[in-house]
DNA sequence: TACAATTGTGTATAAAGTACACAATTGTAA
DNA sequence: TTACAATTGTGTACTTTATACACAATTGTA
């Protein structure tokens, strides 16, 4: 929450460099320790979640906008950036614009324009993020997939239309090289796609699969140390991902 | 070419009705004798072609704006839109920016604006369209897929994403009922798919795998008078026809 | 040293995709 | 009237992909 005289300051800025009417809104999946992870911010004071945002600069390409704002709240530098949808229902952002309506007229106060809002989806490698918060957000880190709040405005549904993008592409697109450590085992793979998938998948067919892809390599020495069984070590071959990336899986037609 | 007169009450009207920044650029595919046709509007006295499209009114849902930019252009109603991405780099309106740039100062002129433009695609009725122009065009109408002008500004980058969504989610979702009339042979339905993904299918094989899908009714009566055998009609069985527009064709996973 | 947990690999079966052939219908030209 | 070309309907063999399932090997721990 802004004093009126920090709400003047802001608004002010904004005006002077964003474009009005449009922000940005991110859903950074990471993956660690098994789990699925989401990225959120939590205003100060209150129980309120958002995700990550922001708007885009005047003369700022919309891709290279999602990249800054997440360039500030992960550290990240080249980020893995998937534009899927643009939400535009006209009272999505009424929450923030009653927030400060009584502090300042309509016409000086960035928070009651109507903002459509760009999402983007983000793949990250969880262990390189250093989560930081906005100055609106005392709290900025991951969440489980499967223990997600409730979250503000229309970020529920924003989110979830994430999802579900992302598990469409799975179908027809490589994932994990933005999501995994260089090195990992089979189980480890298949345990992002159960993840993401929310599904079990048989670990044999599994295996046969992902490897007809053509697009891992398999270290010669197994990982040791752990418990059980030494698992094999792959990793992702650049090659043939980027070339599954443009080309797709399978025609289907 | 609008007068200077004319440029100033137009940029008065916009800003004081629609949303700043923001266009929608629509593109519309109809289908006819055996032809995928595309709308496209050309400019008064010049051979400059454009995609249909206009802006979001200030308390408008975006998918409502393409509703009613449509709805001038066809006087179709209920019309299949999909949101497929938004056009984002800061040039792209740049042609628009400088054509009017010496008649009016920036801050004034509704075409000095940088706009992101949010693109939709449609899928028609060809018979139950009547192209009408904008105040801009001298004319409004189909060319065929495969003979497509120059465009202006992106509209050709807008119109190639629309067709590679299109083919895309052919793999997961049936098409055809927005596009073809209420009866049609097995023949005209296996060309629609093979006019969109621009190559030959095995009519056989199309047949079954169609049928396959559930989404099909066949009439008990085939049509008559032609020429050679008499043709099956088909009808799209909308129950079916939803299900899978909901759920998919092919989990994948 | 037996055991539980985990990994690597193979095989039988079902389903889906691909290639291809032949018979039936209809208007047209001889 | 009849042969013919064009087109439609249907079926079958073969290949590829997907699914279900079993057993042997490795590793730390009790």
């Amino acid at each position: 929450m802004l004093t009126r005289e920090e709400l003047i300051e802001y608004s002010d800025e904004a005006r002077k460099n964003y474009l009005e009417h449009i922000s940005i809104d991110c859903v950074v999946f990471g993956f660690h320790e098994g789990q699925m992870k989401v990225l959120l911010l939590k205003n100060i004071g209150e129980e309120k979640w958002y995700l990550p945002g922001g708007f885009v600069l005047k003369p700022e390409p919309i891709e290279m906008a999602a990249n800054r704002i997440l360039n500030e709240r992960t550290g990240l530098d080249k980020i893995f950036l998937q534009q899927f949808h643009v939400f535009g229902a006209p009272d999505r952002s009424k929450v923030h614009n009653d927030m400060y309506a009584d502090m300042l007229p309509p016409e000086q106060n960035w928070f009651s324009n109507r903002f459509l809002s760009i999402g983007y989806y983000a793949l990250v490698d969880f262990s390189e993020v250093t989560p930081k918060a906005d100055r609106f957000s005392e709290l900025c880190g991951w969440r489980d997939l499967d223990d997600m709040p409730t979250m503000e405005l229309d970020h529920e549904l924003i989110f979830k239309t994430a999802l579900d993008t992302l598990r469409l592409q799975l179908n027809y697109q490589p994932i994990g090289y933005n999501l995994m450590p260089k090195e990992f085992t089979m189980p480890e793979l298949q345990k992002l796609y159960e993840t993401i998938l929310d599904k079990k998948l048989d670990r044999r067919n599994f295996q046969r699969r992902i490897l007809a892809f053509g697009i891992l390599n398999r270290a010669e020495q197994p990982r040791k140390g752990g418990a059980h069984k030494a698992p094999y070590l792959y990793s992702f071959d650049l090659e043939g991902y980027r070339h599954a990336l443009t080309e797709g899986f399978k025609g289907g037609w």
